[in-house]
This record gives structure tokens, sequence and C-alpha cells, in this order.
DNA sequence: GACTGTGAATACCTTCACAGCA
DNA sequence: TGCTGTGAAGGTATTCACAGTC
């Protein structure tokens, strides 16, 4: 290799040799990205210091209350990406704070949330948001089984999924649960995107194949145990 | 700032302000810290294609399966920091290839977990890996509840919590499962690296702080909310 | 020709060191 | 003094371009 190289770079770039320039190309555009599941934690933890009644934390605190070994460097980077939201000297103002994130995330709202499958799992999480999560309603139920359908939880009726797209467009939901087994997660993605849902949680141990502009998200259960078993062997 | 640096770098590294060196200090000790979770996608990937009959894949094809835009480039770079394992203009063998990578994920033994809380979801968890996945056992059950402490979830007795590190370390469980509530989860964590667990999967909304000799996986379902709340706000 | 393997380039992310302020 | 804010350094991960091989 190393013969002539550097013919055609990716069309409008530098690609001058020199040192290494850390182009931040025009904005200031930082994208946080890999921070918002910290943006997240941090919400979480001044909700937390909000209602002990704190009203001023360092970052130095804040890192400490989320643990997970989350430096208070990084919470500052992050923080301060957002805009100028500290005092130097003193600390966050926790209100404050919290309703900048939550603005951010989303959080600030209430979501309606269509949840497909309905065996344990989908129980499992259905009940986990009503009980605990107060932004999240659950506004829809969707199955197939026959002893399923027709029944009621929590004053819901649970229809069925050839209803899906007649039913849920009237419902405002925007987001969707997926715990199905793996062979119909997508016909039941398809559904659910074609009835105007824009995010997506998927359960089913497959990859979907979807509109880019859908955010989908997926939790793997056999993928995580893999990591453990690889760390373990 | 920019005034005098570099005075107490970190003890012993070059730190010369030379161009930008890459250095690949020693070892070609590929860390594949990222790469785990993608190499536990290959191997589902390519049993599939086993159980298909596809006894050879070439990068591409292992791509578009096992889709999420992993690319084929990644695929190559990854395998091949595992070795030599494929042939040129031909691709992979399949059978090898799932073979190596069970090894690597640990895979290619069973694995007896443990379970505290037996609540919906707990129940989902148990079901679902009973069902699905043939290497991993649930040999432990545990809960507070009185009404299901005692009963049987197939074949198997549920103890109570205050039992665990009594009966746990002779079960040779190498992972845990945690689906207790936040408030419960840090007890039962401690309780459960007591009796010998490895390698814990915490469903709890919190964040534990453990030895760090043990592997910790968490699963937030509020959190993955929340990351589709922002892509949707 | 087709596909893997891989050094270099690039992009992304985190940490460091310290300036700026209250 | 004590904290935030931040440019630059330091790392890690991904992508590119092409050499190597069947």
């Amino acid at each position: 290799m190393r013969t002539l190289r550097n013919t055609k770079r990716r069309s409008l770039r530098p690609s001058n040799g020199k040192a290494r320039v850390r182009t931040r190309r025009g904005l200031p555009n930082r994208s946080l990205v890999a921070s918002i599941p910290r943006l997240f934690l941090y919400h979480r933890g001044l909700e937390d210091a909000l209602r002990e009644g704190t009203l001023v934390v360092t970052s130095h605190e804040l890192a400490k209350r989320v643990g997970r070994g989350i430096s208070s460097t990084q919470i500052r980077k992050d923080l301060s990406s957002l805009g100028t939201l500290g005092r130097r000297g003193q600390g966050y103002d926790v209100g404050m704070l919290v309703q900048k994130l939550a603005g951010i995330l989303g959080l600030d709202r209430d979501w309606r949330i269509a949840i497909v499958g309905f065996g344990h799992l989908g129980r499992a999480l259905a009940t986990f948001l009503e009980l605990r999560e107060e932004k999240f309603h659950i506004a829809a139920i969707f199955d197939t089984d026959p002893n399923l359908v027709g029944t009621q939880w929590r004053g819901l009726t649970i229809s069925h999924l050839d209803e899906l797209e007649r039913i849920l467009p009237a419902l405002a939901c925007g987001i969707g649960i997926v715990t199905v087994p793996a062979a119909a997660a997508q016909l039941v993605a398809d559904k659910l995107i074609n009835a105007g849902i824009g995010a997506l949680l998927n359960f089913a141990p497959t990859s979907l194949t979807l509109d880019a502009k859908v955010a989908v998200r997926s939790i793997d259960l056999a993928s995580e145990l893999s990591i453990l078993t690889h760390h373990l062997a």
C-alpha cells in the first residue's frame, strides 16, 4: 500500500496533510449524540435532588449522584454545550436545570404510547409505565391472541393487530413499543409507522429496517446477556 | 489559557508535540470493547444463515443480514482483529465463524441465572429465556412477596430474598438479573455479589455502585423512552 | 474479478489544564 | 477560594483506499 493516495478525498474537505487541525467546520454545532443518555441521568438525579429540597448542586455533587463513572468534567462539558447554565463559583440551579433538560429531552410534556404484544413483557412494561412514569401513558394495546382481544386492562380495551391501522391514527400516540416475537416484528413496525408513529422501542431480537426519519431503540435481552457472558468467559 | 502547559503530563508518556503519532504502544492489542455487541449480532446472523444451510458468507451478505447500519468494512475490521478467519476472494466459513464467535462471547457453554424480583417483568424475562434461549437456564428465583415465596414456577421453588446468601452459593449461577424496585436494587446487588455472582443485568432505574470486577449492564426503560422523546421533541 | 485484511485518515468522544468569574 | 466554561490534547472507533490472495 501507501503508493499514491489522496487522489479522491471526500469532495470538499481540506485534506492537507498538516499536523491535525481538528476542524470545527462552521457552526459550534456540538451534536451531543453521545450525551443524550447522560442528560437523562442528570435529569433524574436533579429531580431526586429537587425532591430532597436541594436548590443548588455542583457538578461534583451531581456526578456522585448519577454514578456510573461519569465525571464532573463530563457533566460540565455536556451542560455547557447547552448554553450557560451554571454560576461560576456556585454551581447549578437545580430547578432551572431540570426544566432545561426536560425541554431538551421532550419530558416537559406527556406522551401517549401504543403497545403491540401484550404477553408477560408487554404487561410488565405497561404496568411499570403506568405506576412509575407519569409522563408516559398507555393509550392503545394490540395483540393477536383471541383470549386477549376484547378484554380490558385498566379500562383500556385490547384490540386485534388487524385493527391497528384503523384505530391508531386517531389516538395521537408518538411512541410504539414492540414486544412481539421476532418473526412478527418487522410487520408490526411497518404497521405502526404506517399509522403515524414516530418512534419505536423494540424488544424483539431482530433488526428492523425502517425509514430513517423514525427513531428506533432496540433492547435485546440475549445481546445484553452475551455481553455479560463475554466478561465472565 | 495556553500559557505554560505540558508541565505535568501523565508520568511516562512521550507527550512530544509532534504531528500525531497514533502510538500503538507495544502489543497489537486492539481491545475490541466496542465490537462485542456487534460480535453477538454477527453470531446470531450466522446462526440464522447456518440454519438455512448457508455454508459461506461474505462480509456484504452478513452486513445485510445483521442490518442496523453496520457496514461490511466494519464487519471485516471486527473479524480480522480476532485472527485470520476468512478466505480472500471467497468469504467466511459460517460454521467455523459461529464456533469462533461463540467461544469469544462465552456462548459455547450453558449459563445458570438467578432472578431476583418475580413480578411481571421477572416472569416475562424468565419465560423468554426458558423458551427462546437454550444456553440460559433459570436456576434460582427470589422475591419478598409472601404470596409468591414457596410457590413454584416450572418446577422451581421461589425463595425469599433473605435466603439468597444461604441458597445461592451452591447453585453455581454466573449471572444475576435484578428486577426489583429502585430502592431495593443496591441491597439485592450486594447480596448477589456476596453469594458469588460475577455479572449482573439490572433493570432497576438506579445506578449501582459495585466492585469493578463484577460486570454490570443496566437496562433502563425510562431512559430509552426519553431518548426517543428527544428525537420527537 | 471478488473478496478479505489492514494502515492511514477521519470522525467522534473524553479528559486535561487552566482561564474566567462570583 | 471554589466553582463553571472551554480550547486543546489524548484516546477510541469508524471509514477509506488499496494491497494481498484465491
